[in-house]
DNA sequence: GTGGTTTAATAACGGTCGTTATGAAAAATT
DNA sequence: AATTTTTCATAACGACCGTTATTAAACCAC
C-alpha cells in the first residue's frame, strides 16, 4: 500500500477547466495548468493523462457542471420556451464568471495548429450534437402544431446555435449581460409560433 | 544600391493571410509562414517585422481584399438591404475558399495565451468598429422612419454582428453555404421594418 | 575590377513546449 | 525496523517556438 494522493483531484480539474475556458486549448501551457490545479506536472500526468486527455476531462466537467440547461430546455412543452431557455441560460453562463467569460466549447479551439485538430473536431461534434438535439425537438414541435408549418426545424436550430455562438464570441470580447440579453430577445422576437402555440 | 528583393512581397503576404485565416494567430508557426510565403524566416522578418507585425499586415490585407461589402452596405438607402448585404456577403466570404473557411477576424484569436492578448484586443476592436458603424447607420435609419420606432439600433447592430460571428463559427466547422444562407435569411426575417420602409 | 549596400539562406540562439526519468516521501504490510 | 508500493517534486529531455548572427549573393556606382 503506497502513498495516498495528496491533492484534491476534483478541485484540480475545476481549476484546469477555468484556465482552459479562459485561454483555450493551445493558449494554455503547463505553467498555466500547474498553477490552476495547484500541483506539479508529473502529478497532473498521473491523475489525468496528457494535455489532450486532460482537456477532454475538462470538457466532460463543463457538461456536468454547466450545460444542464440544454436537456432542461428540450423537456419544455412549448418550442418558444425551449429556445428562450437556451438563449437565456447561454447569456447567463457566458457572463456569470468574470475570470472566464464566453463559452468553453467556443473558446477551446476555433482555428488551430495541426496538433489541435483532434480537439477542434471534438468541439465541433459537441456543438453538432446540441444542434441535432434541438432540431429533433423542433421537428416534434412542428408535428404538434407548435411551430409554423412553413418553418424549417433544421434552419431554426442552426439559427439558434449561430446566435448562441455569436453571443459567446461577444461575451468573450467583454459585452455586457444586458447587451447580450437584448440580442437573445431580438433573436426570439419573431419566433415562428405555430397555431397550437 | 544593393541586392534587389527577390520575392514578391504582395504574394508572400497573400500566402501569409491564408495560413493565418486557416490556423489562427497562435496556431500558425514560422514553419507554416515560410511555407505559405515561399521565403525563409530572415526574409520575412526583413520585409514584415515580427510575427505580431506580420499578422497586423495580414489583417490590413484582409480588409483591403475582402471587407469591401461593409462600406458598400452602409451606403444603401434601405436598412433592411444594409443588413441583407452584410449577411449575404459574410456567408459568401466565409464559405468561398475551401482552404480557409470562416472569418479571419474570428479565427485569429478568441481565447489565447497572454502573448496573444494584443492581437486579441486588435481583433475585438475591429469587430467593435464594424458594430459601431452599423449602429450609426441604423440610428440614421430610425431617424428617417426606415426602422420601427420601438427598435433599438444598438441591439439590432449587436444582433446582426452576433449572427455574423455565429455564421463564421459554423462555416469554420464545415457548414454548407446553403445552411448558412438559410440562417442569414432567418435572421433577416425578424427585421423590424419601419413605416417608411 | 573593386567597394559599398542590400537581400537571402543557413544555422543557431535562448526560451518554452509537452512529456518523463529519477530520487525522495509517505503510506501500509510484514 | 525493513520492505514494498504509490505518489510527489525536481530536473531534464527532445522538439519546437520566435528571433537573429553570420556568411554569401546580387545589385549599382565608380
Amino acid at each position: 500500500m503506497g502513498r495516498h494522493r495528496e491533492f484534491d483531484v476534483e478541485k484540480a480539474l475545476d481549476g484546469v477547466l477555468c484556465v482552459f475556458w479562459r485561454k483555450g486549448y493551445e493558449g494554455t501551457s503547463y505553467a498555466d495548468l500547474t498553477e490552476a490545479a495547484g500541483v506539479e506536472r508529473p502529478a497532473l500526468y498521473s491523475a489525468f493523462g496528457n494535455k489532450e486527455a486532460l482537456f477532454r476531462k475538462a470538457l466532460a466537467r463543463y457538461y456536468e457542471r454547466h450545460l444542464h440547461y440544454l436537456p432542461e430546455a428540450l423537456e419544455m412543452s412549448v418550442a418558444r420556451d425551449v429556445v428562450a431557455h437556451i438563449l437565456t441560460n447561454a447569456v447567463d453562463l457566458n457572463t456569470r464568471f468574470p475570470e472566464h467569460t464566453g463559452c468553453f466549447i467556443i473558446n477551446g479551439v476555433l482555428a488551430g495548429s495541426d496538433d489541435a485538430e483532434s480537439i477542434r473536431q471534438a468541439l465541433i461534434e459537441a456543438r453538432a450534437e446540441a444542434e441535432m438535439q434541438l432540431r429533433e425537438r423542433l421537428e416534434r414541435a412542428k408535428a404538434e402544431g407548435d411551430l409554423d408549418e412553413t418553418a424549417s426545424p433544421a434552419t431554426l436550430a442552426a439559427f439558434v446555435l449561430a446566435v448562441t455562438h455569436g453571443i459567446a464570441v461577444q461575451a468573450k470580447a467583454g459585452f455586457s449581460r444586458e447587451t447580450l440579453t437584448a440580442v437573445a430577445e431580438q433573436a426570439l422576437s419573431t419566433w415562428p409560433v405555430g397555431k397550437a402555440g
